[in-house]
This record gives structure tokens, sequence and C-alpha cells, in this order.
DNA sequence: AGCATAATACGATTTTATTCGTACGCAATT
DNA sequence: AATTGCGTACGAATAAAATCGTATTATGCT
């Protein structure tokens, strides 16, 4: 299995990621409208942060038209995962499982998502 | 149910913290030692930080004799909880079984651990 | 008492993240 | 061609986090 690269995004470079992963891809215009909706800064920010993110290869852009498109360079998958291992080994002392207890025990999760997570423990139990 | 005050400790914090809440109470120095396997970072540094942390009421201390003895006054649960809902809501668009999912996936699981987690999925099937 | 050791206090610096103002360019409209 | 609107670029201010150096104090030992 690949390594993921340890990418870190910041608080607000995340933000701004969801709004690409959901949209695939847009202008600095359409994240910042997005985002506005629970935040409020100026529009020049997220436009500096998205061309930082740039630089960082956290994006790629296309610029051959005035108004750049901004596309997602990493993933979903791989940034979950890099911060379920983060949060993991800093509070769960290493245990997915701890992890996955507590997620359970203390958010409201309907009967039918626990069928979803019952089924894929079946698949998990049989593969070993 | 109570609601958890919003404590947010940052990524160097939170790492005193779990030395903490394994230790149960600790010095400055024993805190310190163990920070040093993972990451080298002065002394002062430690210290400055736990200072700061007292500050924020993130831990108690008894100086009452000439080494100080912290102890940690934010719970591991609450702080776990308080990460795991950040963590959804950024990344897993606010759905706890969607992380879930992700960390049943891909960190790799017991066989008795999957029969753990089975066991509250039916608690919890059963208390709907 | 004098000295060495180990601790705290705390200001200052450095680093990283966030925010914004302003300059400037391009293209459509008047 | 002037004006307006919308876009990017980019430096600079601000804020937040982490790091460290130096001063000072308490304690135990000779």
């Amino acid at each position: 299995m690949l390594k993921d690269k340890a990418i870190k995004p910041t608080e607000s470079e995340l933000e701004i990621l969801s709004v690409l992963w959901d949209l695939k891809k847009a202008s600095v215009r359409m994240v910042h409208e997005k985002l506005s909706e629970h935040k409020d800064s100026g529009y020049t920010t997220t436009l500096k942060l998205m061309q930082i993110m740039h630089e960082k290869k956290l994006v790629t852009r296309d610029d051959s038209s005035k108004t750049h498109i901004y596309e997602p360079a990493v993933s979903k998958e791989n940034t979950q995962n890099q911060f379920l291992h983060r949060m993991i080994d800093n509070l769960f002392s290493g245990s997915s499982t701890e992890l996955v207890l507590q997620a359970l025990g203390h958010q409201n999760t309907t009967q039918e998502e626990l069928l979803k997570i019952e089924a894929l423990i079946k698949t998990l139990k049989s593969k070993q």
C-alpha cells in the first residue's frame, strides 16, 4: 500500500479544501461565497489563502483565463486518514477502536447507520 | 446532559495533557522527560507551556513545595469529544458514521476489538 | 556561611497562521 | 477613451503558538 504523503493543512485550509472537495472545482469567489455562510473574513483573505495553498501544492489551478479555477490536489480520503491518525496517536493512545467507541457512544447515530457499520464489521471479520 | 465547555488546547498542549492523563500528576521535569522521547525542545519551553496551561486552567498545580506538581484539569473524555466533534464537522460532513467507517476501514483492527464494537452497537440498537 | 544544583519566572524572539489594504490589469459598457 | 466592475498580486499588519535565554530563588551539602 502506498504511504500517504504527510500533508498538514491548517484549519482555514481545511475549510477551503472541504468546499473544493464538494464542488470539484471552483473560483476563489465561489469558495469565498460558500465560506461566508459560516465565517466572515474578507474576499482577499480567501484569495491569499488559496494562493498559499497553491504554493504548497494543496490545490492546482487553471489560470488560463482571468478567473482562476482551483481544484483540490489532495484527496479527501487521504486527508481524513492523516487527521484520523494524528488524532488517534495524540488522543486515543494509538487505538482506533477507542476512537470508534467514543464516536459511537457520544454522537447519536441512527438505526440505519448502525446497520451500515455492522455490515462493514461483518466484512472485516470475514477477511481475517 | 451537561454541555462540555469549549476547550481548545493546541497541539503542544495536547501532548502535555496526554502525558498528564497517563501519569495522573507530574512535575515539569517528568513531563519534559517523557516528551523528549519524541520531541526535542528545551526544558524551559515545556515549563512555559505548562505555565500557560495553568493560566488557561487546562491544568491545576500544587505549588506548595519547590517543585510544582501538575494535574490535568480537563478530562480526557471531554477533550476527545471536543476534537471528535471538530473533526467530524470539518472533515466528515458532520457524519460520525463516515468517520467510524473510515477509521475501521483503514486502521487495522483485531478480531477482539471488532467484537467490542459489535457489542456496543447491539446496545445502541436496543436503546432506540 | 558559601556553593552547587535544580527549580520557577518572565521577557524577548522566532515562527506560523490569518487578515487585510492597496495597486494594478483586463474586459465589457457607456 | 473613460468608467466601472471584478479579478489577481503582494506586502504588511496582527495574532497566536512555540522556543529559549537569563535572572532569581529555594534547598541541600560541605
